[in-house]
DNA sequence: GCCAACGTTGGC
DNA sequence: GCCAACGTTGGC
């Protein structure tokens, strides 16, 4: 099993939207990133485990768990003209763009913060916190999942 | 709203 | 294949 950490904004999508969600389960389209979608594609699988984080917002933070629970499949919204995230470069019998799902696992009651992981020197090596790093669907290794997990105050 | 750090695009 | 111009991300 691996461990991810899965940016979104939360006016967009927060980690409470999921959880509304019908089976708590959301498609995670809308991956625009080369490198977020090989990950997505090459190394994630079913039961991969993913820290839930909220980016572009007043308290950055991650803010839950939530579950890998499907294979890879097309990102449809790549071809819908109508979405935000439409791709006329993606053609129809060869998809450039795919999602998985993911379920809702719960929320932390208190959240990891950006500002706390920087301060933490045992994260300092967290790809979110090196400088220029952007990806929005990135590895996170077993020691820092249980890190976070202690600083939010939850049971593995 | 600013802007640094990236990623992508397209002319050559 | 280079690289300038442009677009995006995301913290602050």
């Amino acid at each position: 099993m691996n461990y991810w950490l899965m940016k979104s904004e939360p006016d967009e999508f927060s980690i409470d939207d999921l959880a509304r969600r019908p089976n708590q389960t959301e498609g995670w389209h809308g991956i625009r990133n080369y490198q977020a979608r090989n990950f997505m594609r090459d190394a994630m699988q079913i039961g991969d485990r993913v820290l839930f984080y909220h980016s572009s917002c007043k308290v950055p933070a991650v803010v839950g768990i939530a579950e890998i629970v499907s294979d890879i499949y097309p990102d449809a919204s790549a071809w819908d003209p109508e979405s935000p995230y439409f791709d006329p470069k993606s053609p129809q019998d060869s998809p450039r763009w795919l999602q998985r799902d993911i379920r809702f696992i719960k929320r932390f009651t208190r959240p990891v913060t950006l500002s706390a992981i920087k301060a933490h020197p045992g994260l300092a090596d967290m790809l979110l916190v090196q400088k220029g790093s952007r990806l929005s669907i990135q590895p996170v290794s077993e020691a820092h999942w249980q890190l976070i997990h202690h600083m939010a105050g939850e049971s593995l």
